[in-house]
DNA sequence: ATCTTTCTACTACAACTGTAGTACGACAAT
DNA sequence: ATTGTCGTACTACAGTTGTAGTAGAAAGAT
């Protein structure tokens, strides 16, 4: 997927990628289902994100009768690398050792668990 | 300080807020210089800036004379806390794993250095 | 053929953000 | 005193986000 600089999204436009992601091309209406499910949103704000992520860029749609179909145009490693490096930008003065330092401060990751990730990843076991 | 739920700023009200961060108590003036100097921005553009993280909470503000003084009311741990928080929900299913492993394949980090801040914290050494 | 449901397109609107100009009062310089 | 400067308050304005209503076309139901 593209490599586009700035792919920052907010929690609801994840969301919303989040079914094209799991779900491949999606209808307007299934992903309105879904998200109307997940927190009561109406299926014309769905219309209405979707477009909006579409003048964006980030998603491609494509019209089938009178039916929008909307793919993904980013991945989410895309998005995390995107945000994760702002985010590190923005507070951690670009230091990922200082993230990692505050996830076990802050009791998210346990120290052990460190290494097993290092284990994991060293096995070439790529993410879930 | 506090550890108000919602604490989500951008990156420019975090500039703003790591003027106060590092020098604390300081006037619109200083503030305005710093970030004309770092990235243009004019003082006015500063002034109102700092109403509006006034107005949100996360600021006091002082007045002495006809100069207005302002100071951080959540610390740059709270704001990493939030954020962090916030991105692990949306992007990593709130797996703090999943964004170490993140972080060591896109070579934010490399493996060895997660025993380096597993023995650092160990050792009682607290962040920078 | 007509009614009803379903979709998309367009419009709306408030809150928040980035950016700054203008107005006005206070203070300093001369 | 007069004038220029500094600082705050208020206003402005475009772009983004969250949320949804309405209009109008198309398709399905009877």
């Amino acid at each position: 997927m593209g490599k586009r600089a700035d792919i920052s999204l907010s929690e609801l436009q994840i969301a919303l990628m989040r079914v094209l992601w799991v779900r491949g091309e999606t209808s307007t209406a299934d992903v309105a289902a879904q998200l109307a499910d997940e927190r009561g949103l109406k299926h014309t704000t769905v219309a209405t994100l979707l477009t909006r992520l579409e003048k964006r860029g980030v998603v491609a749609q494509r019209r089938d009768g009178r039916q929008l179909y909307y793919r993904a145009l980013v991945d989410e490693a895309d998005v995390r690398r995107s945000m994760v490096a702002d985010l590190l930008g923005a507070l951690f003065a670009g230091d990922a050792q200082e993230l990692v330092a505050h996830l076990v401060q802050e009791s998210e990751i346990a120290p052990g668990d460190l290494a097993k990730v290092r284990r994991r990843l060293a096995r070439g076991e790529h993410d879930a």
